[in-house]
DNA sequence: GAAAATGGTCAAGCAGCTTGACTACTTGAC
DNA sequence: GTCAAGTAGTCAAGCTGCTTGACCATTTTC
């Protein structure tokens, strides 16, 4: 593969994700909430059982004050809140408020109508390999803005 | 598919594409060029025969007085220099130096380094029918960062 | 128990963008 | 030709989301 096609690859991978996470934050903002593209990948952190805030900054590849900022937005807007932490009286554990969890199903809906749009052009099957293909070669490490 | 894996598609596609400018950047900084990822961008499209500082900012997706600012920062840098526009007085043609294209091409050497690593995971032939199928959808608009 | 490490927050600073205002030049109507 | 409207570029000020640095409360380590 020759240099300048792996520098394509770049631009339509970006390309493409950049349109993709567009198109989600547009469809939360359209269903009511207010939201940011951070706050989902924030979500996803936040979903099953909570976190600290040390936690978040380094699930999202920020500092863990960045990480405090973030929360007291999501805190404001009535997101998630801060329990105290049931081992760890320094620490607060970060939950999801039923708001939340309505934004994170919102943003889960526009996501996949806006995949559905790949759909109708490669096929189920082509975009579940493409998945498939991506999480062999993505990072496990933490998800952060692409540049 | 569901709608919680669309979501885990966007993720898997924002890591792949945010790890691969990043170690795109860390190649061209190896280089020993002092650069950020969205030089790049505006390399691609300076690179042919050379940009308004309108049509930069449009490719880009960001405001003229931006694209006007990363120019500035270009030619500081000594990547690029502005020339009169041969057919517009109002307009300079920004065009790359030789400097510019060195450290073009050196980004798309760390490029090819980088999408190396995916080819040793998938192969060759994946790696190419990724780019193609992305090229299917990506959008044709202007390449920005992803959140 | 004392020293070092860790979780969280406050505060200040900075990078990269935005909006607004302006000058220089071009375009189009008459 | 002339003049109004539009466009290219820059200057300036402001904002957002991050950083670094400092600090307190609590936990861990020895």
């Amino acid at each position: 593969m020759q240099n300048s096609e792996a520098l394509a690859l770049t631009a339509v991978l970006l390309a493409a994700a950049g349109e993709l996470t567009q198109r989600i934050n547009d469809g939360v903002l359209a269903r009511g909430f207010e939201a940011r593209p951070a706050y989902g990948f924030a979500f996803t952190r936040l979903a099953p059982d909570g976190a600290t805030v040390t936690e978040l900054g380094a699930h999202l590849g920020v500092t863990k004050q960045a990480a405090s900022q973030l929360v007291e937005e999501l805190v404001r807007k009535g997101y998630a809140e801060r329990r105290p932490h049931p081992e760890d009286a320094r620490a607060r554990l970060i939950v999801l408020t039923e708001r939340g969890w309505e934004c994170t199903r919102a943003a889960e809906e526009a996501a996949a109508e806006a995949v559905r749009s790949w759909v109708a052009v490669l096929g189920e099957g082509q975009v579940r390999l493409l998945r498939d293909q991506l999480s062999r070669i993505a990072p496990h490490g933490p998800i952060r803005p692409a540049w």
